[in-house]
DNA sequence: ACCTTTAACGCAACTATGTTGCATAAATTT
DNA sequence: AAATTTATGCAACATAGTTGCGTTAAAGGT
C-alpha cells in the first residue's frame, strides 16, 4: 500500500492527511495484531506527544477506520477494522498466550445465539486463546 | 449468606479470614455483576487502602475464587467463579451498554468452535452485549 | 494564490489505575 | 504462648488516559 492510497483512505473517512496520521494508518496496515497506546508509541516518528497520539487514535475510531480489541494485558489494543466486515455475524479475536497479541479473524464462522430469556442481544463478540502460528 | 459460611468459604480457598477480606467475599457474594477497583472501593469499609484492596483481588484470583470478566470501559472488573461453573465450554458474559454492567451467563450452552488453520484454541470466551433485565 | 474556517498539534497540568518495597500487625501453626 | 506466615498500611513510583488552551497547519471557497 503505498502513500496515495493511505490518504486516499484517510480521505475517504474525513480525516485530514497529516504527517502523524498518514504514518498512524501506515503502521495499522502493516501490522497483523492490535496495537496498544505503548506499541504505537514506539513505532511512531511524527510525534512523541501522547495527546496526539491518543486523539489519533480517538479520531480512527469514531470514523471506523479501526476498532478496539480484546487484551489479556489491561490495555486498550486497537486493528483496522477489516473491510470485508460481514454484518450480523459476532466478530472474532484470537489472543496468543505465548506472544500476548491479538489477531482478528474475521474468517471465522460463529452461530448465531439465541436469545437469553431477559436479555437483549444486540452484539456477539468471540475471543479465542490459545496459540498463534508463529508460537506453535 | 451468613458470615460464618463466608468464613467457610475463604478456609476452603486458603485465605485468612480477615475483616476485610470477609468484607470483600461477601461484596462479590452480594453482587449480580462484575465489579471494578473503584465499585470495590466505594463499597468497602474495613480498609481504605488501595494497595489492600488490589493485593485481596490478586489473592483472590489466584485461588480461584473470582475470575475477571470483560468490561467496555477500560477497566478491569471481578466476580465470583460460579460453583456450578461446567468445563470444557466457553464461558459466557453479558455486557449492558445502558448500565455498563457484565453479567456471567452460565446457563447458556455454545457450540464447540471447529479449529482454525495455523491457530492452537485453548479456550474460548463469547461476550454478548445489549441490555440486561433491569435496562430493558 | 489568498483568505477563512476548521481540524490537528504541542504543552502543561491533572486524574485514575496499578505496582513495589518495607515496616508493622494480625492470623495460623506448633 | 511462641514462632511462622500472611495481611495491612504507608510512601513512593509507574503507566494510562484526559482536559484546556494557544498555536499551527489543512481544506474549501473566492
Amino acid at each position: 500500500m503505498d502513500n496515495q492510497n493511505i490518504q486516499d483512505i484517510l480521505k475517504a473517512h474525513g480525516i485530514r492527511k497529516t504527517l502523524f496520521r498518514t504514518e498512524l494508518l501506515d503502521i495499522f496496515i502493516k501490522s497483523r495484531y492490535g496495537l496498544s497506546f505503548s506499541d504505537i508509541k514506539s513505532k511512531v516518528t511524527q510525534t512523541q506527544d501522547k495527546v496526539t497520539i491518543y486523539r489519533g487514535l480517538d479520531v480512527f475510531l469514531e470514523k471506523g477506520l479501526i476498532h478496539k480489541v480484546p487484551s489479556n494485558d489491561r490495555v486498550a489494543k486497537y486493528a483496522l477494522h477489516s473491510l470485508e466486515e460481514v454484518h450480523n455475524r459476532a466478530h472474532v479475536h484470537f489472543i496468543c498466550t505465548e506472544c500476548d497479541n491479538t489477531f482478528c479473524l474475521n474468517e471465522i464462522e460463529i452461530p448465531e445465539i439465541k436469545d437469553m430469556p431477559g436479555y437483549k442481544i444486540q452484539k456477539s463478540k468471540l475471543t479465542l486463546e490459545g496459540n498463534c502460528p508463529d508460537c506453535i
